[in-house]
DNA sequence: ATGCTTCCTTAGGGCTTCTAAATCAATCTA
DNA sequence: TAGATTGATTTAGAAGCCCTAAGGAAGCAT
């Protein structure tokens, strides 16, 4: 009972997770997502299918951790390309960052792919799942590097009264939602460049620009050169 | 055996096939994508199982089908919106189309989500799917306003040679694809007002920022004003 | 050593896709 | 008009899926 035992019980039953979540994921790279079933991991694994159930209480919750699996690998590269170069300038560190996740999203685009395109239960949409906490680990990681920017080198921003009622609404709770490390103008640049980012290669994995392109490198540095300038970067 | 006949076995099948989709449609609608079985749509139209297999070959090729039916409605949706100001100059007919295709997306939030998030397997992304053709029609809309722009009031572009060569090459080939309409610069600007667009769109139906805002329509302008730029509408 | 918990098994219901064979009816042909 | 052809549909069934239920074997605590 006592809490950070790790017992015998408890290693074995870690190490069977990680079974479990290495057998999805090669199921997922190598037979595409529908692959991915209960009893197609099950066998992978050793076991026989209803054994799945003990560690997860379905399929839809199965898919929820290996996602969450896929978005903390994919937070830890871009931690590691922003710490990379610590004492570099932090808009050196933004883009590093925005580049260590196109690179893992092309190393890894089933996993990619997986993340936003899978198949989405309101499960996974609760506050408490794994999935939801990882992904707002992952948002964090550009709004931290941004929000030390806006306090060391602040960037441009709009009048907050030449913009829509309804979006200073919007962007005065996200910024509420920040805690304020944002006030909502600023918040509304680092949303504009957030969705021109993960857009493009939210597009590019799901291969809605393959009629005009075959290697969207160049047109990723551009983005990035578009938001180095909304952040003011190249000044 | 005559080609344009419309005997009644034709008209029948015609009439069944119609069936089919809005049955595919409806489960799509009420129920979620998952919903959408062979079985289910045949048990919807009543008639059992199998009997689906004389109008489609399998769940893929029904699914093809049916995305095919959406991508042209939101096509129409378009055209119509843009021949709603046949008079106007281009640019506001460009706007319109722009806004029309949101419109429709957000009218048919199930349906605008199967168009490019759909279960889909490679198999469908193969040229001689209908999907496909729909999907190169939806294109053109904006393609041919483009283009027109282009012939009558010619909006910035980069020098060529200060784009990346890679780029510059994909760019060349894309021209050539659309017969020279428009020369590689001008494609370019044409693209990336397009990528901004669509990946706008699909990160709003997606769901993919809920964590930030409930809703898109001012967001969505101030795309739109932004492309306008680009596109010296404003001028 | 005895009981409790955890892991894993088989059995089975109800769903799915899809094939095969049979049937019935409408159409075409002679 | 009679016969053959074609099409639409049905049932039967194999193989797979998700998931529940019930039972055996092992680890752990007292």
């Amino acid at each position: 009972m006592s809490a950070g035992t790790s017992s015998r019980r408890e290693r074995l039953r870690r190490a069977t997770l990680g079974e479990i979540h290495a057998a999805a994921r090669k199921l997922l790279v190598e037979q595409g997502s529908a692959a991915v079933t209960i009893n197609a991991v099950a066998r992978q694994v050793g076991m026989s299918g209803p054994a799945l159930y003990h560690y997860y209480a379905g399929h839809d919750e199965l898919v929820g951790a290996v996602t969450a699996d896929f978005f903390l690998e994919l937070t830890t590269a871009m931690e590691h390309a922003r710490d990379a170069h610590a004492d570099a300038p932090v808009g050196e560190r933004i883009l590093a960052a925005c580049r260590a996740m196109r690179a893992w999203a092309r190393a890894h685009p089933a996993e990619f792919g997986w993340i936003f395109a899978s198949p989405i239960t309101p499960t996974n949409r609760q506050s408490d799942s794994a999935r939801h906490q990882a992904g707002q680990r992952f948002e964090r990681v550009l709004l931290d590097l941004t929000v030390e920017l806006w306090n060391t080198r602040p960037f441009p921003v709009p009048e907050l009264d030449d913009l829509p009622a309804s979006l200073r609404e919007q962007l005065t709770a996200y910024s509420a939602g920040i805690d304020g490390r944002l006030p909502p103008e600023a918040a509304h640049v680092f949303l504009s460049c957030w969705t021109r980012l993960y857009g493009l290669l939210c597009m590019e994995v799901l291969h809605q620009l393959d009629f005009a392109y075959s290697d969207l490198e160049p047109v990723f540095e551009e983005c990035l050169r578009d938001l180095s300038d909304a952040l003011g970067l190249r000044a």
